[in-house]
RNA sequence: GGGCGUGUAGCAGAGCGUGGAUAAUGCACCGGCCUCCUAAGCCGGGGAUCGCGGGUUCAAAUCCUGCCGCGCCCGCCA
């Protein structure tokens, strides 16, 4: 309602003048009204009262009185302010519904904010390429996917980056699993280890080389799963997801894990080849590529079923080999917090920088002179704030600390620091999610499960009017959807256990529910179309009279308020960077146009009622903007 | 030991930064609505000591303070 706040600013301005409350900052004290019967925006009129020395409520009533009076002699406040109240002490401003209602039908990009020329780079997921996405990583990659899409409603110019960590231990383990073992000994260690209870003999030596997964093409009814089973358990039962690669890798990576937890020997020989891929050896650096790709092509399948893509890839040993990392260790060895350890490391002393606990050192240097991530993470960042105007980190909580070292770091060296979106873990009831312990439920289960419980409720719904590949496509999009939506509408700061039966849901507040509303706009337009009519000619021959709205059913100003606010929240979200703002609007937008719906039929005895349809139609460009901006594929039926 | 985060109905969860009126919303529960543009919908109902104790204020879920529970972190790992 802040177009309703400016249109009002100077008359209140005034007005708290004449009573004697000028240079107050009643702005700010303006909160929105406690319910729809009451209006739009209130002012609190309590602290008015000791400095005026009569009751608020007496204030709020002299206020509402000035207010009303203004309108006669003003045409734009009438036209706006639909009536100033006083209850309870408080000042209750309600806005006009034909105010609202040519805002909503005269916009020129519903959904969309102005472009602005700032860039901003997001950088998101940057999982290491060792296993499968599980659905703990997906908060990051849905929360990052969903900043960028909002960014770009709001008109910036958006980079969506991921930071491809390709020299560290976990990669490392990898490359030398797939040197070193043989297919057979990856199933005896993970037999051995209790975490597979048969032989899946799944993946031949011929198909590790370079399989091209094509393991997700569709897969029409044939292997449901049971609804409230847990897919994927860590292997054993017959694995769909055998021939994708990531799948097949993550075994390496396992049984390699639970060999160098045996036997000191293999760790040693990692950490010798990690040695070598951060001094920039070339070779060690190639065969690390090789093991990891296939690992983050799969994963990078996964990702874009559930609709998030990347711009660019950029790879942690670049900055290595460009010598940047070299430039940052020189550096900080010029800052004032610099000191060096016995063995020769180095590190910035951080307990003057707020840093506390066990230890407030930051060491960016080995003592044989190697970097360390967080010293990568330092180039990185320089090198990312030449790309743009803006820069945000989406980080699971594991990285508080680390990003906080990383932010002084940066500012010795001269550069700010970026924005970090920080986020709890998705937890099992069985505890954290792990790759290396094959304690995961994987997105490839989860969007395939999804997929199976939306078909039975799409098949039940409609399967008479409907063919099977129809209701597939269907099934398949609000599969993913609700996946997504079901995590993204939870602040990002709250922890929460994944229970299939949440993630799954599919009813008011989720996403087909959102979908479900869309779907119904368009079912107008269709139906208009099969009657001969064009919708976009009645749209636009669609002409605003205030009088049409002087009994406005409720459902109508209910829809017409939460449209006239979706700007406010899409930038507030995009500034704070609070995607679940912007969900939760998204949601609100669609519960109104169902009540809109309800109150307000478009098509009335064979009539077209071309008001009802132009503010239906901006509602349908709002909701697809909305499920555009949330990842949810607006589905013209469903 | 220290730092950060979190604790809101049976469950999930918004609101907390910028203190305001009867604490959203969804699931589950109870009752009603398909001769009318898609009932994955709509309408109505019950259910909350906002972790616990102090404090500030005309006013506290919100700010301060002390406890308690849970999570994450405090590597010359990534």
């Amino acid at each position: 309602m802040e177009r309703l706040v400016q249109e009002l600013t100077t008359h209140l301005g005034e007005i708290l003048a004449e009573l004697g409350l000028a240079g107050l900052p009643w702005q700010r004290m303006l909160s929105p009204a406690r319910e729809v019967g009451q209006g739009d925006v209130a002012l609190p009129c309590f602290p008015f009262a000791k400095i005026t020395g009569k009751a608020p409520d007496l204030i709020a009533a002299e206020i509402a009185a000035a207010l009303e009076a203004r309108k006669s002699g003003d045409g734009d406040l009438a036209a706006c302010l639909d009536s100033a109240t006083a209850l309870g002490g408080y000042l209750n401003l309600r806005a006009a519904t034909a105010w609202m209602a040519k805002s909503a039908t005269d916009k020129q990009s519903i959904g969309h904010l102005p472009s602005s020329g700032t860039k901003v780079l997001i950088e998101h997921t940057s999982a290491n390429p060792n296993g499968p996405f599980h659905v703990g990583r997906a908060r990051n990659a849905i929360i990052g996917d969903t900043l960028v899409r909002l960014n770009r409603l709001a008109g910036n110019e958006v980079r969506a980056e991921y930071y491809v960590d390709d020299m560290g231990k976990q990669v490392g383990i990898l490359a030398w699993a797939m040197n070193n073992l043989t297919p057979e000994k990856v199933d005896e260690v993970l037999q051995a280890a209790g975490r597979e209870s048969n032989t899946p003999a799944d993946a031949p030596a011929g198909a590790l080389a370079d399989t091209p997964a094509d393991a997700l093409a569709d897969t029409p009814a044939g292997n449901a799963v049971e609804s409230g089973d847990e897919p994927s358990e860590g292997g054993g039962e017959a694995n769909p997801w055998v021939n994708k690669p990531d799948h097949q890798r993550v075994r390496w990576y396992q049984a390699a894990n639970i060999l160098s937890d045996e036997d000191e020997a293999v760790d040693v020989e990692v950490g010798e080849m990690v040695r070598l891929s951060e001094e920039g050896d070339d070779e060690v650096l190639e065969r690390f590529a090789a093991a990891y790709q296939p690992v983050l092509d799969g994963m990078l399948e996964t990702l874009t079923r559930l609709g998030i893509e990347y711009d660019t890839f950029t790879r942690e040993s670049r900055f290595v080999s460009d010598g940047s990392v070299g430039e940052v260790m020189a550096k900080l060895a010029a800052s004032p917090l610099h000191d060096v350890a016995e063995n020769g490391a180095h590190y910035l002393e951080l307990g003057g920088r707020g840093i506390t606990g066990k230890s407030t050192k930051f060491f960016y240097q080995r003592g044989d002179g190697s970097s360390l991530y967080a010293t990568r993470d330092v180039a990185y960042h320089q090198w990312k704030w030449t790309q743009c105007d803006r820069l945000v980190n989406v980080l699971g909580e594991d990285h508080k600390l680390q990003s906080k070292q990383v932010a002084i770091a940066l500012g010795e060296v001269g550069q700010a620091a970026p924005e970090v979106v920080f986020y709890s873990f998705i937890k099992l009831p069985e505890g954290k999610m792990s790759t290396r312990h094959g304690r995961v439920v994987y997105m490839d289960d989860l969007l395939e499960e999804a997929k199976q419980q939306a078909y039975a409720v799409v098949e039940k719904l409609r399967r008479d009017e409907l063919d099977e590949s129809a209701m597939w496509e269907i099934a398949e999009a609000v599969g993913r959807s609700a996946v997504r939506f079901n995590i993204i509408k939870v602040a990002p700061e709250k922890g929460f256990t994944f229970r299939w039966e949440d993630a799954l849901a599919f009813e008011a507040g989720s996403a087909p529910f959102i979908m479900y509303s869309h779907a119904r706009a368009c079912a107008i337009g269709r139906r208009l179309a099969s009657e001969g009519h064009d919708v976009e000619a009645f749209v636009a021959a669609y002409s605003h009279q205030p009088a049409d709205f002087a009994a406005a059913p409720s459902g109508l100003v209910e829809l017409l308020r939460v449209m006239e606010t979706y700007d406010e929240v899409l930038a507030k979200a995009v500034a704070e960077s609070r995607p679940h703002l912007y969900a939760k609007h998204i949601l609100a937008l669609a519960n109104a146009y169902n009540g809109f719906y309800r109150d307000c039929h478009v098509i009335q005895g064979g009539q077209v009622n071309q008001m009802h349809l132009a503010i239906s139609e901006a509602a349908r460009e709002m909701l697809h903007a909305g499920c555009e901006g949330l990842g949810i594929i607006p589905l013209d039926s469903m």
